[in-house]
DNA sequence: AAACCATGCAACCGCAGCATC
DNA sequence: TGATGCTGCGGTTGCATGGTT
């Protein structure tokens, strides 16, 4: 048995890119109700696809608050470091990287970094030890020489991971420490002050045919956004913060978490976000300056 | 201009772990 | 307690594009 089954005509699934269409029911149907189980997301919504592509679609190109484009020389530095200490544990990494997803990470590892750390090991055999590190990194001369080595772990790596500084380690509940992509960045990425609430995918030109341009926005929500009007209601104030920026940190507050089983709207409106949080608007905006500093991913 | 190659990215596949019955 | 279903993750593939020959 298991899960209450979901009724499944045994319809053949979609398989493949996706169309306009196909994103824009996805997108309202998740930002209506939410999803609580990705496989009758498919059905309720119209589609003609698995639960696992939905899931998929959602999270590295629907989700709001991803960053798209070029990667910083910072994010990269990022990636390097956690992927030394971590290894491939992109989903881990991802979390420390808030706009970016898993798969954008692995496929910037594997058709850049990847190759950057190996020349950088090849030139660091062929002068030996020096301290010049183009990297960044205090400790990158100890990149191996080959990272697909470690694709596996080796027990060098997991006693290395083992050793991860206390920040870096996800903490009892498995959070981690360094902030997620924090609600406040979510809304800001995508709605800074006279854009519309839109993904960034939709504002960066494409390289592909298929980065799908859905011009269509998510008015609703948009709307609720554009008019100040954010939790059932209530004004952003300023001057009325009620939380420091490490308390701000430190809360467990992602959009995940947020959205995930309550649908968008619902979370806007919804009573326990509210009253928690009372928003400085001067304080979210020198947050954001504070993140994505030199991150002018959009002119690169 | 055409064929070939390299690259980047989206999406699929298979597995592991967990939840539910 | 085993069977089944769901989710999340990492590896891999397939395709579109741009560059090179």
């Amino acid at each position: 048995m298991g899960y209450k089954s979901v009724e499944k005509p045994k319809a053949k699934h979609r398989k493949g890119l996706w169309s306009p269409d196909e994103d824009q029911r996805l997108r309202n149907y998740i930002l209506k109700h939410g999803y609580s189980c990705w496989s009758s997301v498919p059905i309720n919504a119209g589609l003609q696809r698995n639960g696992k592509s939905c899931r998929l679609r959602w999270i590295n190109y629907l989700r709001p608050g991803l960053k798209r484009g070029v990667f910083t020389v910072q994010e990269e530095e990022t990636i390097l470091n956690l992927h030394r200490l971590l290894g491939n544990k992109w989903s881990q990494i991802a979390q420390h990287l808030p706009g970016r997803t898993d798969n954008e990470i692995k496929n910037h590892w594997h058709s850049y970094l990847k190759k950057k750390i190996n020349v950088k090991a090849d030139d660091s055999h062929l002068q030996m030890p020096s301290n010049s590190d183009s990297l960044g990194s205090p400790n990158s001369t100890d990149f191996p020489t080959d990272h697909t080595q470690s694709d596996d772990m080796t027990e060098h790596t997991k006693s290395s991971a083992s050793q991860i500084p206390k920040i870096l380690n996800p903490t009892k509940e498995g959070q981690s420490s360094l902030p997620k992509l924090l609600f406040a960045e979510w809304l800001s990425l995508d709605n800074s002050p006279g854009e519309s609430f839109t993904n960034h995918a939709e504002s960066q030109a494409p390289r592909h045919d298929h980065y799908y341009h859905s011009s269509s926005q998510d008015s609703l929500v948009s709307s609720l956004l554009n008019e100040g009007t954010f939790c059932g209601g209530h004004q952003y104030q300023n001057n009325q913060s009620e939380f420091s920026t490490s308390e701000i940190y430190s809360s467990r507050f992602n959009f995940e978490d947020q959205i995930s089983g309550k649908g968008l709207l619902q979370c806007l409106y919804g009573d326990d976000l509210c009253s928690a949080f009372s928003f400085d608007n001067d304080m979210l905006y020198n947050e954001n300056l504070f993140n994505y500093q030199g991150c002018n991913y959009e002119g690169e």
